[in-house]
DNA sequence: CTCATATTCAACCGATCGGTTGACGATCGG
DNA sequence: CCGATCGTCAACCGATCGGTTGAATATGAG
């Protein structure tokens, strides 16, 4: 029998797929940025990181919050949690060591609000 | 500074992206199996599975032996643990319970050849 | 008010994706 | 050998992707 699709999954897994969106995801993880400052190392148009960073707010793996002019993009670490839980417990097997994970990012990301 | 791109992981994401390739994953899971039973429960037709087959094979998610006419299909976790390794440890965090989740790996699926 | 800054929108482009169909090569069984 | 089975190949399709440009929309600074 098929499992169950989880829809999230797959929106998450497709912004992974992108090697500048993963750059924009570790350099979140440093420090929360607004969108300009974001696309500066890249040699891209600011519309295309703009579209990148869409695309990771539509999956849920960064968030993002307009204060006054400029754009705020944060990490959001739940979705990768999420799919680091499927990877580790997709099919029967009992995610082992989610828990230890889980602490990981509550260690590294502070508390979920 | 933008960090290095890793290309295996495009592919590897990429390939985790779709729903059906994660549903054949899944299935692979628990047994090895040919290309024809693996489509078998899907609504889409044989070279369809083919194709989804051939890019989890070229992200090195599974590997692909022909034995006679059949050719079987296996799960390769290593690349799994990639994409997982880079989950984890992506930025400068260090992968503190990589340690845990190889040793999951290593329990779960034998002992890499 | 005016000008600059921050960001998105809209249209467009070529490339890739996920799927189909039909023909094809290889291999097995009788 | 013959016919059925296993799997891929090739061409095609519409949809989506990743990027570009140029115009538009806020908002902030002076």
């Amino acid at each position: 029998m098929i499992p169950a699709p989880e829809p999230g999954l797959d929106a998450v897994f497709a912004a992974l797929a992108d090697p500048t969106r993963r750059a924009i995801l570790s350099m979140l993880l440093e420090d929360d940025m607004a969108v300009t400052d974001v696309a500066e190392p890249f040699e891209m148009s600011l519309a295309a990181i703009s579209k990148h960073l869409a695309i990771l707010a539509a999956s849920g793996l960064i968030s993002q919050e307009k204060r006054g002019r400029v754009k705020w993009c944060k990490l959001e670490p739940d979705a990768l949690k999420r799919a680091s839980v499927w990877m580790q417990g997709f099919g029967q097997f009992e995610p082992v060591n989610l828990d230890a994970f889980e602490a990981f990012l509550e260690r590294e990301f502070g508390p979920d609000p």
